[in-house]
DNA sequence: TTGAAAGCGATACCAT
DNA sequence: ATGGTATCGCTTTCAA
């Protein structure tokens, strides 16, 4: 039935293989690096590929191979403006290092079962997750010997790699600074309340506030969305009387900005500081100069693919914790003595 | 060598059909929707692959059927905060329809073709692509029978199907408007030179500015980013003497009203209006609340995806553009009358 | 250096 | 309804 067309799917193999008057055996040689073909044949068979623009199938050579060159990314939601930088290095550091990326994102977590079943199916070499793993998750990597390396993330349940930035560090130095130049009432604007690494920041900065023997700071959530910081902003403010508004990241921050300063009309930092988290783009723009700090993404996704492919090698490899510390970036939203 | 351990991997459907007692066929059925397999094997497969974690290898299915279920998709630079919205909604969606999503992003146009050797060689079911590509790039997507959506691009030379957003029908309305209210010496700020999109929407604008019998206004360029647009605002402000400046994306023109607004002190839109495109998020911070032009694009990925199946499911589909008007997001940036 | 042949893990057709 | 077998396109011994 199936008559001799041009195969539409640029050939196979063995298609080369005719072509150039070999054996298959040979094609597959002359595609792999470090094979030992004499130059002659080597010759003739990559100009028969070239005719029949032959490229050699991965998916048949990962089937034997048992490696895909594939890693599964896993991102919560790309909507925070913090991924998207995030996932643009960590898909031009794994294209450098001559792997593909499998791409998931999560509406809910509850989402996850599903994808780690996709991930368990197309046999990727590894992942990488910025979302919350269950210890039942995390074991699931565990047997199948996936790779694996969580981002921003960890578990206190099961040790795993992951690389993060700790709140304390930078954080540290915002409170003390915002304390030293007079602040006394602090508000805490957090993420969701089962989001890790929202509460990590929160209890961060609190924890700095009790130690300086300051009031315990009033808390409100949002979801990192500016119109949460907005509102989280205008709620705190109606209820209290502050000094400093700590947000738990960037787009927050700003957010309550522009409801203490547009709608309050609050000077800034004159009669309230505000800072944030993450360090992303529009922090930086001049309506807004947000007193921040800054996750040093570079060297946080570097770290990330190389304790993946170091995995990758040797499945064996122990758990391994690598944390980075954020960069004061002053910004002019914040008085802060030193 | 290799001893009989647990299989690491989850077991193949030999190892399920072993432990239930049939054959392997059997298995492989039970996994196909529609299967004819009587309910108490069923069961007993069912059982079995639970025990085992089985999951069918999505690799080896991909081999025989020559569907790897995935789908390209294909993005210039994901900094431009314009795309994550885009990316985001894309995933979504192709995971809805039960596709997975492989991810290549492009530091330089000119990595399009390894990206594209990849695509070749992962054997997708289909692409989307949101960068330029050559005719000959075009015609390889033709030749290997890849289904292909362009995003926001097209091609004069080869017709393909594409989804885009006009500039025209919004940024005519805000054209007009201004005029209308009283500009009369317009600047834009462009894209680069060899950006389709950006080109599209410089001409846009100019055509409509000529068509009401003003001067060709003057044209900077810069790379869609807030710096960009900020420098731009600044060259074109000490240049000349103008009522309005129309960016070609958003970013640019945030940052152009913070050059204006903040360094030269102009009042926005008293002095000098300002109008973007695209309608990201930070557009609509109460800090900018630009005027802007928004793309659909919630109705132009949904566009995108069920093009890009009905080529999968008939690969002899013709090619088809599918245009989208903007909508007038009105903002406090311009002064508008009508 | 080269070719023949045995898998990799599934699907699909064909008998039974 | 179930099992046997060829096949997808490649890698990988093993001989020649």
């Amino acid at each position: 039935m199936r008559e001799r067309e041009i195969p539409r799917t640029g050939g196979t193999s063995y298609d080369v293989a005719r072509r150039a008057g070999v054996s298959q055996s040979a094609v597959s040689r002359c595609f792999r690096p470090g094979a030992s073909v004499a130059p002659a044949t080597r010759a003739r068979i990559i100009e028969a590929a070239n005719e029949l623009g032959y490229r050699p199938n991965a998916i048949a050579q990962s089937l034997i191979t048992r490696r895909s060159g594939m890693v599964a990314v896993i991102i919560s939601n790309l909507t925070n403006l913090y991924y998207p930088e995030v996932l643009a290095q960590l898909t031009q550091r794994l294209s450098e290092r001559g792997a593909r990326v499998l791409l998931f994102t999560l509406q809910a977590e509850s989402d996850i079962d599903n994808v780690l079943d996709q991930v368990w199916r197309y046999q990727v070499d590894g992942a990488i997750v910025a979302a919350r793993l269950s210890s039942a998750q995390l074991r699931a990597f565990e047997t199948r010997g996936t790779a694996l390396v969580l981002y921003n993330r960890e578990s206190d349940e099961a040790p795993v790699a992951s690389v993060s930035c700790e709140f304390a560090a930078g954080e540290t130095l915002l409170v003390d600074g915002m304390i030293a130049s007079g602040c006394r009432s602090f508000a805490i604007i957090g993420g969701p309340e089962d989001s890790t690494v929202g509460e990590a920041r929160v209890k961060g900065a609190r924890d700095r506030i009790s130690l300086a023997g300051l009031a315990v700071p009033p808390i409100d959530r949002g979801d990192f969305s500016y119109e949460a910081g907005y509102e989280a902003a205008h709620r705190l403010l109606a209820q209290h009387k502050l000094d400093a508004i700590i947000a738990a990241n960037d787009v927050m921050a700003l957010g309550a900005m522009d409801a203490a300063r547009l709608d309050l009309k609050l000077a800034i930092p004159g009669d309230l500081s505000i800072v944030g988290f993450d360090g992303v783009a529009p922090a930086k723009w001049r309506s807004y100069n947000l007193t921040t700090v800054r996750q040093p993404v570079g060297r946080m996704t570097a770290a990330a693919i190389s304790m993946l492919f170091e995995r990758i090698e040797n499945p064996d490899l122990g758990p391994e914790r690598r944390l980075f510390s954020g960069d004061l970036i002053p910004g002019s939203t914040a008085s802060l003595s030193r």
